[in-house]
DNA sequence: GATAGACCCTATAGTAACTACAGGGTCAAG
DNA sequence: CTTGACCCTGTAGTTACTATAGGGTCTATC
């Protein structure tokens, strides 16, 4: 299959496809005659694999060390697993980072009594 | 007060400071005879105002309206009530989100058994 | 046989929000 | 008079793409 179809069944922009066998993610696949990509199932399921750990919020680098991981003949389910569960600690601590923000915010709010004051005392708070 | 004693005062390294000053959010300063940048207590304000506003999780973007509704001579408090309650919305999405990542990355870390088995299940429903 | 339109290719530049050089100048202390 | 801590400008690198320029290919239709 060529690229535009690849795309339209993983839903991912051609771009990032080419983009991701570039960074060498993806496989480069073979080439017909013309010189156009030439994508099997298999490649399908790399692909897949790069999207599906970025939607579970993994970086590139965590996302190539995984494929990594995947592309062994055996894969250790072991480093799988520690890099899971280091992921899991960082998504907690971005959760709570930004549970402090919304916290500061309404605060924040709370201060301009629904943006009815003329002299705005919130931005004499962040002066300060 | 020099660039150095600046970025210490408002713990932000020099480099950030100058590239403020680039993108037109922190106002020039006036230079000495020799070249160097020469701030007042006005400036730290801003830079302050600046500094809180990132860390509240407010983009480049959104900073630069805020210094810029700052800036006047009698900032409407209306419109920072809209832009931080709007920002609040933002930032209790991405919790939502993050929450979610967070259910499906313990959904399949258990599939692994604490990666006590062989083969990895969870490279597996990655790819498909 | 010409041409329009939908594909495909490479290579480069742009985005956010900085950070890190390279290659210099200034100034006080020893 | 030189060492070290500052300061300057300008450019390149980072992450994870997206967009554009400038072309080639293939199929259908007139």
């Amino acid at each position: 299959m060529r690229i535009g179809e690849l795309a339209t069944l993983c839903k991912c922009p051609v771009e990032t496809i080419r983009y991701y066998e570039k960074i060498g993610l993806l496989p480069k696949p073979l080439r017909t005659a013309n010189g156009y990509r030439s994508y099997d199932q298999q490649h399908r399921k790399w692909l897949q694999f790069i999207l599906h750990s970025k939607n579970l919020g993994f970086t590139q680098d965590e996302v190539r060390r995984l494929t990594e991981i995947a592309h062994l003949p055996e894969p250790p389910c072991l480093d799988v697993h520690s890099l899971f569960s280091d992921h899991v600690l960082q998504v907690r601590k971005k959760i709570r980072d930004l549970k402090q923000m919304e916290k500061a915010l309404i605060r924040l709010t709370m201060k301009c009594e629904n943006g009815s004051l003329n002299e705005c005392p919130v931005i004499d708070e962040l002066m300060t």
